[in-house]
DNA sequence: TTGTAAGCGTTATCAT
DNA sequence: ATGATAACGCTTACAA
């Protein structure tokens, strides 16, 4: 594979513009002390030989990439695609590229993506992998990459972290549930099998409001697919009339009240759904879904923002903490009108 | 910003085992030629250093990267995001890397883009934006960067692509659509501003469909926004009592039939929709929506096997068409029973 | 202001 | 089988 051959060098170009390479090299990277007669000469020759410095012999000379590692389990979540975007639109105005390592659910696999990331001398990273523990953070840390850790509460020299508010919403939401006067029905915790550290956050504090309060509770497993769990719950609700659901994400709770709808039940005056990570489509699904909302985009921003001030020794709070809002839509009875 | 700093090199490695860089360099490139003796030696101390070779000295001396750079606008669409998992899974098998440069929507940016992929030195380069034409496209191509093109229509020596069959199958669907012994309802494009090549052709074949059955039509034009169109639309429908919609994606058709439905009509019988880049979504809104589909999860991998194939100039068919089927759900009136 | 030369961490071609 | 040593394309003191 002999891709990169005939790349014009430096050397190229000093040569034709009869001056040495170091001066070529002041001249791209603009520092002063060039004079304006050859810097002209030099920039012209650069362009009439279609002159690009190479990326990686200035990485390997200033032991500076302008890479930025991503480190998720795929790029097929709306909430992570956000995310990914966000990351994407500091780290290009920053002028910073990003290096995607997908680790695709199993701790075998992003524990070889360490590996590559460290071997990609990327010059920070961002984390947003539930396979990948302390453990790992402070491996790929000690090889002095600055890291951000999203959805994990990692703190360390050079790692810094995003959180989020889900367990404390949701417990507030199971709270104000018995609260309401009239409400007796049972809630729901609809389990998806891989759903990683968030949802199992977001189950242990349902679980433990439930027992604080001493109520009854169920857990259901579904497979994370719509189709799927539409049919189950179109065989669920043959048998049951109604019920208060907390769905992991949009697609589930959306087959929820589909199949709730569908089995001629109202929403939310039957079966009300709630679902935890809410995208745009919350919006769009009828009824309405109420949903838990992060704004993921900022989330990526604001990783980057930190990731940066990290890397120039400036982050101040190395911990961040999103408040993920209940957006009250028409998937669930609304008592404050 | 000293990141990389205090590395193990593959030099301290040699020293510590007490042999040459070369021989280390062969046992961690696996190349016979050594004794076992020696390997077992220098794996060992490889791993009590923690080393790690360094892509970036890798790189530079084999002219080989695992990087392969992905221009796209933006990771926030649906079906971008899927396409860079098609991309991302087979990428990864192979040994490579995902590098992104979003471009989002300008030809500047575009274009600066540009000249950061090559100095980025990519061993290959997939390209899904459309503000990129033949000459960008060529341009990196002539820095040797293998390339393949989505939804354009770009061959070259080391350039493929993939292209869609929107147009034919849209003007099929306009056909058909007055084929209907009983339609005489008019059809309207929504166009949303911005919506790119695809979009345009489209809207091209909707057109000159329309032209060669002499038959009238509108355009509408809309933000590429639910919240908007779907207002739009709420206003639209105080006055105007039925349509058939053709819009560019999920989001924009859904707030059209959402907007019919809470306006009073019925959907399909008065308002019918359908949506040119469906995705799961377009199975999840009420009424299920009519759309086009193309597997953009096997667009992303077939890209990238193509790719692989290009780099090892192992491409026979340098053009692959993905066909755009029309998947007929409710939102739709449905003559085939 | 400009040029010389050492170094960045590897691979690869020679000898040995 | 192993070890020198020259690339790879650039940056950056240090000299001139």
């Amino acid at each position: 594979m002999e891709n990169l051959k005939d790349r014009v060098t430096i050397y190229q170009v000093a040569q034709a513009a009869g001056v040495s390479l170091a001066t070529v090299s002041r001249v791209i990277n603009k520092q002063g002390n060039v004079t304006e007669a050859t810097r002209i000469k030099v920039e012209e020759t650069i362009n009439r030989l279609g002159y690009k410095p190479s990326g990686l012999a200035q990485a390997l000379a200033t032991n500076k990439t302008t890479n930025i590692g991503v480190i998720i389990p795929s790029a097929n979540y709306v909430y992570i695609s956000n995310m990914l975007n966000g990351i994407s639109e500091v780290a290009k105005s920053k002028g910073f590229v990003l290096t995607l390592f997908t680790t695709s659910h199993s701790h075998e696999e992003a524990y070889s993506m360490i590996e590559k990331v460290i071997t990609t001398h990327v010059d920070g990273a961002i984390i947003f992998d539930d396979e990948l523990d302390e453990g790992d953070v402070m491996k790929i840390n000690s090889y002095s990459v600055p890291t951000i850790v999203v959805n994990n509460k990692i703190q360390g020299d050079k790692v810094g972290c995003i959180t989020f508010s889900y367990s404390e919403t949701l417990k507030r939401v199971v709270f104000d549930h018995y609260a309401r006067p009239d409400s007796l029905r049972e809630m729901v915790f609809v389990h998806v099998h891989d759903g990683g550290r968030l949802l199992y956050k977001c189950e242990k504090a349902f679980i433990s409001a439930h027992q604080t309060l001493n109520k009854p509770y169920k857990v259901i497993n579904v497979d994370d697919s719509y189709s799927r769990t539409y049919s189950d719950f179109v065989e669920y609700f043959k048998n049951t009339k109604e019920g208060i659901f907390v769905a992991y994400r949009d697609s589930i709770a959306a087959a929820i009240e589909n199949a709730a709808t569908d089995a001629g039940l109202r929403v939310p005056e039957d079966v009300e759904v709630l679902s935890l990570v809410g995208t745009k489509y919350a919006n769009i699904v009828r009824p309405t879904l109420t949903a838990f909302h992060v704004d993921m985009i900022e989330v990526g921003k604001r990783a980057m923002y930190m990731l940066s001030d990290l890397m120039q020794h400036n982050l101040l709070e190395k911990s961040y903490k999103f408040e993920a809002q209940l957006i009250r839509r028409n998937s669930t009875i609304n008592d404050e009108k």
